[in-house]
Formats: C-alpha cells, sequence, structure tokens
DNA sequence: CCATTCTTCCGAATTACATTCGGAATTCAT
DNA sequence: ATGAATTCCGAATGTAATTCGGAAGAATGG
C-alpha cells in the first residue's frame, strides 16, 4: 500500500496517514488534526494540497485504485477461461481487502456517502477496476461458457454485489477469521449461476 | 412512510423531519437546525429524544423497519413456492425503496458508516429483514426447489449483495426511470442461480 | 554572495455546527 | 388554584473544519 510514486512527497505523506486515519476511525470520526500530527504536518498544510476533508478521502481510491488494475491484470496473465479468471478475481480482490482493511472501508463504506461521489474520479476509478469483472463475463458468453441470454450488466452486479456485501459484512463485524474463506465457495456459486447448461 | 403511531407526536414529528432530510442531504450534510426548524421545533428539543445526531439517524431503520416485515409478510400471503415469494419479495423491496428513496439511502448508504452500526438495534431491524430471504431459501431447499448442496447463508448473500447493488446504483445516479424495471430481469436469475437442475 | 521573488508551510484566527445549560412555558396531580 | 413535574427551547459552550497572513526556505538573477 506504500511506497507509490507520487507528484510530491507531502502529498505522499499526508495520503498514507489519511488512508490509516479514514481506515481506522472512518470519515466521521477521523480529524483532520490526527492526519495532520500523523503525517507530520500542519493543519493548514492538508489544504494547500486537497480542497476539503471530503476531497482528501476521494484522493485515496483515485491514487490507490490507479495501482490496483495493472496489479490484478498481472494476476491475471496466463489464466485462461473466463471462470478461472473469474475464480482468481474473487480470490485476489478478497485477500487485498483482507490485507488492507482500511482501503476497503473508505471505498466500500465511506465514499459512496459522499454527495458528490458519481461525478468524481474516485467514481470512474472503481468503475474501471469493475469493469474488469464484465470483461470477463463477456469473454465468457464468447467462449460460450457463460449463458448467452444473461445481460453481462446484470451478471456483473451479481458478481460484484455479493463480493461486496460478503466484504462489507465482514468490514463490519468479524475481520477475524479470513475473508478469502469464502472465496471458493462463493466463487462455484457465482460460476454455477453463470454457467451454460448442458 | 408517515402516519406510523408512534410513543410521542413529537417524537414523530422529528423522525420524520430526520428522514426526510437525512434522505435528501445525507448523515454529514444535514444540520440538527435544519431537521429541528423542518419538525418545527427547537434545536434543544432534538436532544430531549435523541442522545445525538448518530442516535437520531438510527432511529429511523428501527422504527421504520418494524413496520416494513408486517407489510412485507402481508403481501407474502397466499403465495406459494419459494420462487415465487423471492420474486415477490424482490419486486416489493425494489418498489419500497423507489417510493421511499430517503429510506433507502439513509439504510443502505448512510447507516453502515456509524461506527456502533453493528451493536445497534438498527443492524438487528435489517438483518430480521433480511432473514426473510433466508427463511425462502430454505424453505426452497425443503421444497426441492432450490439445491440443497447450497449453503443458504451464501445464496442470501448473492440474493441480497445483488438487489443492494442494484438499488445503491441507482440511489446514486438515475433515480430517473423506474427502479422495478430491474426486479423481473435479477429476479430470473437469482432464480435461476439458485434452482434444482433436472 | 546578497537581494528579490516564488513556493511551501503552518500557528493563530474564524466559522460552522453539535451539544449542553438554565430557565421559561405547559401539563398534571391534589 | 398551586406546587411539582415535564416539555420545550434560546443562548452559551465546545469541538473541529477551514481560512488568513505571514514566516521559512528554495530558486533566480545580478
Amino acid at each position: 500500500m506504500d511506497n507509490i510514486s507520487r507528484e510530491s512527497e507531502r502529498k505522499g505523506q499526508i495520503l498514507n496517514s489519511a488512508i490509516k486515519i479514514f481506515g481506522e476511525k472512518g470519515f466521521q470520526n477521523a480529524t483532520i488534526a490526527e492526519i495532520a500530527k500523523d503525517a507530520g504536518v500542519g493543519d493548514a498544510t492538508i489544504y494547500e494540497y486537497f480542497k476539503n476533508k471530503e476531497d482528501l478521502m476521494l484522493a485515496i481510491p483515485v491514487e490507490f485504485t490507479k495501482e490496483l488494475i495493472p496489479q490484478i491484470n498481472d494476476h491475471m496473465m496466463g489464466i485462461k477461461g473466463a471462470f478461472n479468471k473469474l475464480r482468481k478475481f474473487i480470490w485476489w480482490w478478497l485477500n487485498y481487502v483482507e490485507k488492507n482493511p482500511g482501503y476497503g472501508s473508505i471505498v466500500l463504506l465511506e465514499l459512496k456517502t459522499s454527495k458528490t461521489y458519481v461525478s468524481t474520479e474516485a467514481y470512474q476509478a472503481a468503475r474501471s477496476f469493475y469493469q474488469i469483472v464484465l470483461d470477463i463475463i463477456k469473454e465468457g458468453q464468447e467462449e460460450g461458457a457463460v449463458k448467452k441470454e444473461i445481460n453481462p450488466y446484470l451478471a456483473r452486479s451479481l458478481c460484484v454485489g455479493a463480493m461486496e456485501h460478503i466484504i462489507i459484512r465482514w468490514l463490519l463485524k468479524d475481520r477475524k477469521y479470513p475473508l478469502i474463506q469464502y472465496a471458493d465457495e462463493l466463487a462455484d456459486l457465482l460460476i454455477d449461476s453463470l454457467k451454460t447448461r448442458v
């Protein structure tokens, strides 16, 4: 989650502290003072780099999701067949959130309450991340593995909705036992849902 | 959404204004002053009935979800077969949110960011609402319509996750065209996912 | 090497709200 | 009708976001 090259060192420090504090306490209960202190800068300095508290939170997914897409694509390399890719995607995403729960709770819980969310870059970033699932489904339809009659956008909602629901439950409650323990069973169920019947 | 009998008239006024303002502006951007003004009471009066702003928001699902469960059960009467019930549930829930988007955005977007959410009555209320889906799935397994080998809890996550995902998309973006237009296709997809194969 | 501008940074005000206080208005019980 | 309780709220308080004004440091030019 760290050492990502960014325009400015300062901006990077602040973002790293922001992800940490927002992730721990949530948007509401995190204070600018605390983030500033953690980043080792003055409160006012944050406002040199971000318009306001909300803008600071929205900057997190933009920066980090940019990194995610190459990473998942890298993991996808050499995997053949839509269902194998989907299984990998589920595994990878659950694993990533488990390792970075702060990022997960920002993206899955906090972000959507921002009044302007849909018109932000953050929304576009999330969109292109989930686009991967859509591509997998379409690929599956081409290769004949996924039922042709399914609306691929609805199928994406099914996959993403189920994943998010499981992740959100985990974020809200337990966080104790591994999140990836759900990965296989969830993948089985989703694959079975989409599969062409013989 | 109105005329629900409650302990006190005042408390009811405040809750109705709260659902309206929170629903419109979100928790963050709603102010106590605005809710008080809308309810026609002084700011301090709100604190006679609710511990604080967060407690006021959390009171909404408790009050309203109590009403929801009898309503949906009422609609379920006379419907035979798990899949017919599931279809009805999807239709009814999408329709309810479409008619009460303020309530929907509180329950689906705002609530989960509350630090204490899982330990509140509001969480229990949501839980018993979604319990209905679990019961339908279990019933389906008993009558042989739903695959026996599916973990019913995971199946619930699939159904609820997909519904919530579609509702959240609608709340965040469009809200223009009818939400229920998704109901049938979603129901088809979910039913097909759960169905025992011959 | 020094003066000048430009940039970065931040301590100290300012502002916007949530929350609390103290007492006024109203209702209730006798 | 009167004292006691309850309900209500305007004004004060406290906390945290945001802005201001200028200090400290880096870059430019002679």
